[in-house]
DNA sequence: TGGGATTTGTTCGTATGTATC
DNA sequence: TGATACATACGAACAAATCCC
């Protein structure tokens, strides 16, 4: 999935989708980062802000946690108490 | 009171703190918006986002309410309920 | 009715620096 | 020391609400 940067839908709000199906479709393994959010600027050709904001959404959404100096880390689902 | 781009304070704090004491010593009258946001640009040479941030700290703690296309408008004393 | 001007709000990218591990 | 998350600041463009003539 790539990101559009024409459209009427945030870039930030696309990514965050992006990583939400991958989330919870399991594709990052537990107890493990997630890429970084230098790895995800690259990997979408996003600015640092707009992978802070998509992060932001997931967080508020309680699907991943942000350890400082480490990484972002998925939450497993059994642990979830989305504060939407 | 002019704002010191280099110091260890953020800007947009510094600029909250001088329209605080402006708001609390009622320079502005009530019923008005208080100077525009590019006014305040101008005047202390910030951009629109730290602003937009100055702004933000004095609405959450009660002192002001923005009206979108109106203005910045100072909240009277009796009518504030500082939800900070 | 309409349209331009004013004003607040959002998004994006870039850059720099700080804090934590 | 290096990798990482996080904060700050700027400029630019655009969207949305309001006002005014």
């Amino acid at each position: 999935m790539e990101i559009d940067h024409e459209g009427r839908t945030p870039v930030y709000v696309q990514l965050a989708a992006i990583l939400r199906e991958q989330i919870e479709r399991g594709e990052f393994p537990p107890d493990r980062p997630i890429p970084t959010k230098k790895a995800l600027q690259q990997t979408y050709g996003v600015s640092q802000g707009s992978v802070e904001r998509a992060v932001d959404l997931l967080r508020k959404e309680g699907l991943v946690e942000t350890s400082f100096g480490r990484g972002v880390f998925v939450v497993p689902p059994e642990e979830r108490h989305t504060q939407n």
